[in-house]
DNA sequence: ATCACTTTATGATAAATATCACTTTCGTGG
DNA sequence: CCACGAAAGTGATATTTATCATAAAGTGAT
C-alpha cells in the first residue's frame, strides 16, 4: 500500500539529504514510494532483481540467507531508519538475501538507477550516503563476530541484551522474534535458546511470559554476555 | 619503506579511476604513498586513527580483531586490489579492526581527507568507489554466514579449496597462514584444524607437507564443504 | 650448532552442543 | 468454539568440539 510522501519530515533527511535543496528534494520525493508492510510479508528474496534502494522509515525487518532444508540464517535484524538495502545493492543485480517484516513496517523505495544518477551529479550526497552504508556494514560485521566468539550462553545474554536495548520501553519488552529466529540468527539450535532462557529465568535474571520478557539482573546477564 | 608511485599501471584504475583525467591522476598520485611491508608487519591497529584509505597493491594480508586473552578473530584475508580500509572507514575515525601482513605486500595508501574531498567534486569516482566497497563487504559478510553454518569438517574443507583457488599455483599450494590462523578465521580449535585435516590426509583427500597442501579429492572436498 | 620458542601433531578426556522424542501451550482459520 | 499446526518447553542421549597433556618437528637468534 503506496502511503503519502513526507520526505520533509523523514529522521534520515538530515544526514542524508542536507545536499539537497527544498526543489531537489520535491523531485526526489516524486521518484520515491513509501510502502507499507505486515508482519510476515516478504519485501524480496534472495535471488531477486534489484530494483529499489531501500530504508525502514519504521517498524522491524531481518535480512537473511535461506539454506538447503529450509534452514535461515538471519544476517541481522533492521530497525527504523537502517538501510535494508545494504551490501550488494551497488554492486549486484540480484539481491544476495531476502528481506521480511517482523512488525508491521513502512519502507522507502527508491528506484536504483535514479539513485545512481544522483550520486553521479551529488557529491555531498552520495558522501552521506557511502557514510551512512559504511556503518550500518561495519555494524554488521562487528556484530558478526560478536556473536560468533560467544558460547551459548553468552549469544543468549548478548541477543537478550541487544533486543532490551534497541526496543526499550522499561524493564519489560516484547521480544520481536520467534525462539527459532534467535536460533538462526545466533547460529544454535532453537532448544538451546529455549533452554538456555529458562536456565536465566530459574536463576532469576530474567522473567518469561510468551514473548514478553523482563531483564531481572542485567549486570549478570551483561557478565555473562562478556565473559562467555 | 616509499617506492615509486605507479598508478597509471595500477589495475584498479580501470574500475576506479576512470573517471580521472591524466592529470587529476598526476595530482592525485602526488597525494598517495606507496609502501612496502614485510611478512608479519602490522599496517595498523584497532583503535589507531583512520588517517588513510589503503589498499593492497600486490602480496597477502589479514583483517583481525584482537580479543581479551590475545586469542585473534580473523575477519577476512585480502589479496591484491582489495581494499584494506574497508568498512569503517568512511564512518568512524578510529579503526574498528587491526591489519597484519600474512606475505610481503604493497599497499597504497591516500590521505582520508583528500579521498572524501575528491567524493565532493567527482561522482562518478565516488559511485565507483562505493560499488568496490560494496562489492568487498558483500563478500566478507556473505562468506562470514558460509563458514559460520559449517561444522568443522566443512569449515576446513572449505578454507583449503578457498586457498587453493585464491593462491591457484597448481595441485599443490602454500598456505598463506598457519594452523592457528586458520582456527581464528573459522572460530575453531587450532587442534582441530590439525586433526581435521590429519584426518582428510589418511582419507587421500589432501597431502600434506607442513604448509604445502596438495588437493588430491577434490570432488570430494567440495562435497564436505557443502553439505558439512 | 645449540638453545629457546613456536608450530604441528596426536591421544585421552571433559564439556558443550545437537539430536530425538515427547508434552504442553499458544494462536489462527474454519 | 474447536481443531489443527506451530511454537515453547523439557529430558535423555548421541555427537561434536574443546580442553589438557605431551611429544616431535620446525624456526630463528646468537
Amino acid at each position: 500500500m503506496a502511503i503519502k510522501c513526507d520526505c520533509e519530515q523523514c529522521e534520515l533527511r538530515t544526514a542524508f539529504f542536507e545536499s539537497f535543496s527544498q526543489d531537489e528534494l520535491g523531485i526526489f520525493c516524486s521518484q520515491k514510494a513509501d510502502t507499507a508492510y505486515k508482519r510476515g510479508d516478504i519485501i524480496f528474496l534472495e535471488g531477486d532483481e534489484v530494483k529499489n534502494f531501500s530504508y525502514l522509515k519504521s517498524g522491524l525487518v531481518k535480512l537473511y540467507k535461506t539454506g538447503s532444508l529450509g534452514k535461515d540464517q538471519i544476517l541481522t535484524i533492521a530497525g527504523p531508519f537502517d538501510f535494508v538495502s545494504l551490501l550488494g545493492v551497488f554492486s549486484e543485480s540480484h539481491h544476495t538475501y531476502s528481506v521480511a517484516v517482523l512488525e508491521d513496517s513502512v519502507l522507502c523505495h527508491i528506484d536504483i538507477s535514479y539513485m545512481k544518477a544522483i550520486a553521479l551529479k551529488n557529491g555531498l550526497y552520495t558522501l552521506n550516503l557511502m557514510q551512512k552504508l559504511s556503518a550500518i556494514t561495519n555494524k554488521i560485521i562487528l556484530e558478526s563476530m560478536d556473536i560468533r566468539k560467544r558460547n551459548t550462553h553468552g549469544k543468549v545474554a548478548f541477543i537478550l541484551l541487544k533486543f532490551s536495548k534497541m526496543i526499550y520501553t522499561g524493564p519489560v519488552f516484547e521480544l520481536p522474534i520467534s525462539r527459532r529466529e534467535m536460533a538462526e540468527y545466533l547460529g544454535i539450535t532453537t532448544e538451546n535458546v529455549i533452554r538456555t532462557m529458562s536456565e536465566f529465568r530459574k536463576e532469576r535474571l530474567i522473567r518469561i511470559n510468551g514473548r514478553e520478557i523482563e531483564i531481572v539482573d542485567q549486570k549478570a546477564l551483561e557478565q555473562i554476555s562478556s565473559f562467555g
